[in-house]
DNA sequence: CGCTTATAGTAAGCACGCTTAATGAATCAT
DNA sequence: ATGATTCATTAAGCGTGCTTACTATAAGCG
């Protein structure tokens, strides 16, 4: 028999809820949401993409990306404009103003993460990530607990 | 210089995201929400309570808890009554309803929890429980970086 | 007693996730 | 080439969290 972390849930949503109402007391100035920072930063990183591509990379669903750009756009962080190859696509490129406030939002997210961190040791960190990545990663199937087919998930799953 | 977590908002997020999404598909034959069943445990384990007590205990505003609550009445999960000595206040009160599904919610939590959590060692199971508790302990305050008081956070937060 | 302040709950409105379903364009197969 | 299927995106509507602002009651104080 195993640990059991008895509210597991409420803790992983608790820790989520209080990084992004942080981050967005943060950036109020800017009026930059943690989610919108999250899409933000693949753009950055990865250049103009597609929705889809967004939503693959996000793990979230098309429609949310959809409604997220919606108020992005609005904002001024970003532009879709029309995928040259295929009509049904369109491309989302960061504006001039995202690229304008990466820094600072990269230092808030920093500095952040140092502080939600303190108190734990490198190696409480490591296995921190490690375990996130392994839930993640157990979760993934559809709804049979199939888990993963890498990162060393050995499935001891069934009752 | 510590190790520093890339993702760990993104990592909380979806993970939490992950466990109460399966969760509400595992229940769905009773329509009760994650939220909804995180309220209905500690109406259960600790007796009728207060609205306010309530928001407390699960940390979230009282609006929140007050809307929930709608949607868990008109459920038939539970019901507001008149607080005997003051006028302003509810008690809420878990229905038989409530309680009768309340073995197979915990079953359900406890097999998903297992899976979630599979591939993990205890060790790092219990190392991910502190981690979070201290997580959340670091951002308790109300903005400034200012940690905690116990718990053996060392602040070591800055730039 | 009557005024001020604090507390319990709610309303309105926003952000972000979801599901389900629609629209238009691309692609595959006959 | 045409008809069916798949794919990219959007629409509508819901749940849960938030902030801000309001009502009603309670409590403290002159």
């Amino acid at each position: 028999m195993n640990h059991r972390i008895e509210k597991l849930g409420s803790l992983l949503q608790d820790a989520a809820r209080r990084i992004w109402t942080r981050f967005e007391q943060r950036t109020a100035a800017h009026g930059l949401s943690a989610a919108q920072w999250r899409l933000l930063g693949h753009l950055l990183r990865e250049g103009p993409s597609t929705q889809t591509a967004l939503a693959a990379l996000l793990e979230i669903e098309p429609i949310s990306v959809s409604r997220l750009i919606d108020r992005m756009e609005q904002g001024g962080w970003l532009r879709r404009e029309a995928h040259p190859e295929d009509r049904r696509a369109r491309i989302v490129v960061a504006t001039d103003k995202a690229r304008a406030v990466a820094p600072e939002a990269k230092e808030i997210v920093a500095a952040l993460y140092d502080e939600a961190l303190a108190g734990l040791t490198d190696d409480d960190r490591r296995v921190l990530q490690a375990a996130l990545l392994q839930i993640i990663e157990n979760l993934k199937a559809t709804d049979p607990g199939k888990g993963s087919e890498m990162s060393s998930a050995r499935l001891e799953t069934q009752t």
